[in-house]
DNA sequence: ATGTCGCGTGAAACGCGA
């Protein structure tokens, strides 16, 4: 079972490029971000006719999550707890029936977390970055629930999270940045510490291998990237992945998306 | 190079978020 995460930064402006990939790829589970449409306007006959199962979580303009599924849905639940006031689309999650028994997967866009200062020179951090940190505690707790059920969980997304200097192209320019900000490896640490493992990591490891370059100051040709997309997995979803892979090249292809999908290789 | 995108508004060019 290969199980994909993209951030596609529009999923009608990037439709064209979405389904060139999937009949590419052909894989069986994907969990998109950033969609950036109300589910009124989601473009879902291109993925039903593709086999696909589709559960949807979006908003006007912004954010927005989605599910991909060849295999059927058993249980979906949009938003993540903690923040019953919280209007932002970033979570999406659903058990998933698998040829092996279900599969609980949840497609995440974790906040950006820029600017971080507070604009006035004042001390303390800018609402965005207390955003950040805040959503990823609830992400930790909620987390934490989930890893009791001791079946195999995935958690896809962007995180916007650099884990070390080693998956960006000049860690020096990033260091304030609210993707690599001592706070969020802390919070970052502070979930995997729960007992999930990196898919990437566990299988690869390479380092300077990117899932994201910047529309700005031809990144792409540059290779001036960060990894900021995972998978994260539990143990009995780690005990099961085979391979991964990311697939940069569609970063160069016409109209692309900012990001490129990362895709596990499970037995599942 | 202050070097790019997509969205919504509203009818072109701008503000926002990334």
């Amino acid at each position: 079972m290969e199980i994909a995460s993209w951030n596609v930064n529009s999923v009608k402006a990037r439709l064209s490029a979405i389904t060139t990939w999937l009949d590419e790829a052909k894989p069986d589970i994907v969990c998109l971000q950033e969609t950036k449409t109300v589910d009124a306007g989601f473009p879902l006959e291109a993925f039903e006719e593709r086999g696909y199962n589709v559960a949807v979580h979006g908003q006007k303009s912004y954010n927005g999550v989605a599910l991909l599924s060849k295999y059927p849905f058993e249980e979906i639940n949009a938003r993540l707890p903690g923040d019953e006031d919280d209007p932002q689309a970033r979570y999406l999650e659903a058990v998933i029936a698998g040829q092996n028994g279900p599969v609980r997967v949840a497609s995440i866009y974790l906040p950006n977390g820029n600017p971080t200062q507070n604009p006035d020179g004042e001390p303390g951090h800018h609402p965005k970055y207390a955003y950040k940190l805040a959503w990823m505690e609830r992400l930790r707790v909620h987390t934490a629930r989930l890893l009791k059920f001791e079946e195999p969980l995935i958690l896809a997304g962007d995180y916007n999270v650099i884990p070390t200097k080693d998956d960006v192209y000049d860690a020096a320019l990033w260091a304030d940045n609210a993707l690599f900000l001592p706070q969020t490896h802390a919070a970052f640490n502070a979930l995997k510490w729960l007992g999930l493992t990196s898919a990437y990591e566990q299988v690869d490891g390479r380092p300077h291998q990117y899932t994201y370059w910047d529309f700005q100051g031809g990144a792409w040709p540059k290779n001036h990237g960060i990894r900021i997309d995972h998978l994260l997995l539990s143990g009995q979803a780690a005990d099961q992945l085979k391979a991964v892979r990311i697939d940069s090249h569609v970063r160069g292809r016409e109209r692309p998306s900012d990001h490129v999908p990362i895709i596990g290789q499970f037995e599942l």
